[in-house]
DNA sequence: TTGTTTTATGAACAAGTGTACCATAACAAT
DNA sequence: ATTGTTATGGTACACTTGTTCATAAAACAA
């Protein structure tokens, strides 16, 4: 009853090398694994360990101890908490390269909603904001962009009200169309002169 | 110009445990960080690991080769997503304590947002939670619980109206006060008979 | 059966690696 | 100046560890 590809051996030599991540925190060694899984021999891990990272499940640096890695271990991204964003003031947009220094926390987030960029992040102050459905204390993740295409969510700075807003950005013959999110609410027609893009809205959090 | 606890050498050295672990995904030799950081003597990478260890920076494995581990290195936990919440259906709440098989996917959080306990997430369908703030397509993370305290924001199954829905709970006066997020909108009164909790909603989570 | 592939065994080598020991230097406090 | 603490250098030991090799058993297909 031989299936192509599975051996018992094998899934407990993988089994424990995650649970050895768990324990310990780092990658056991091919004596480790030998021990426990009860395997007489270090030709027997050996032969395994190459089966699975020929296999992809996990990846070794040949020669260098402890450097089995597992594949779907996913790494996060801190990305650092700025200041807060308000309706009546400007968003702190970061402007050096030392963004980490001037952060007041760091928040670790999984790069699925990162996606490896270089993000910050505000927190919102107010509720002047709960036409973009989001609401006092929400946190909302910032990409620091000039511009902006149909159809995002920007962090607007208008000069003549001086105010920021979070709003769908639409550009229409040569006017733009600021939406709310809230479906139900009227849009607002900008000059382009007086509406400055200062970030895209990639993400928004609420811990409750 | 020397400072109690500080030392250009060891930052140096910090930093570059740092750089190892982005670039190779584990922990450093002794040699490595003496190679990396132009030392001469694996006696001082060793001193100054010591310290970095009682600092509480790194914790270290004696005799351990590999064992380096960042100590701000936040874990993940994988939230399964179990299904769909809509203004019409009863939420999926899990029984049985095989929630991992019936996940559609998985979502890595940070601990950050899951404080350890066993949550799920339901992706929300439709536009009936704007009221709290909701938007068609967030996803909640749902903490099973059958009772709530004032002031939670829990889903709500109602008996006659069957529906379900996502409001902040309030018990006064024998009956039960539902009020949207959305502190412009207006509370909801209903007999404690009507009212099931389904879950208490942690956080919220929306990806643009 | 025969042949092939996978898995297992035992041993050994060469290099990697944490640690200990001794000596020296830099600096602060007394 | 003296003393104590911390940082640095150089070296060597003993153990860890990835790898290889020859051999054999087991599983599977023809």
């Amino acid at each position: 009853m031989r299936q192509p590809g599975y051996s018992k051996t094998r899934e407990s030599i993988y089994a424990y090398i995650r649970k050895f991540f768990k324990n310990r925190g780092y990658a056991p060694t091919v004596r480790d694994i030998l021990k426990g899984c009860s395997i007489s021999s270090t030709a027997v891990v050996q032969h395994h360990l190459n089966v699975l990272d020929r296999e992809g499940r996990i990846h070794r640096d040949p020669e260098v101890f402890r450097s089995i890695r597992l594949t779907d271990r996913k790494d996060t991204d801190g990305v650092p908490l700025l200041g807060t964003i308000a309706a009546g003031e400007p968003i702190p947009v970061p402007t050096s390269d030392t963004w980490q220094s001037q952060a007041l926390e760091t928040i670790e987030l999984p790069e699925e909603l990162t996606q490896g960029k270089q993000l910050y992040a505000l927190r919102v102050k107010g509720l002047s904001m709960v036409d973009a459905l989001i609401d006092d204390g929400d946190i909302v993740l910032m990409e620091p962009v000039n511009t902006a295409e149909n159809g995002d969510m920007v962090a607007v700075w208008l000069k003549n009200e001086q105010e920021v807003t979070l709003k769908r950005f639409f550009l229409e013959e040569g006017k733009v169309c600021l939406r709310p999110a809230n479906q139900g609410m009227q849009p607002i027609y900008q000059d382009p002169e007086n509406v400055e893009v200062q970030g895209k809205v990639t993400a928004v959090i609420r811990k409750l």
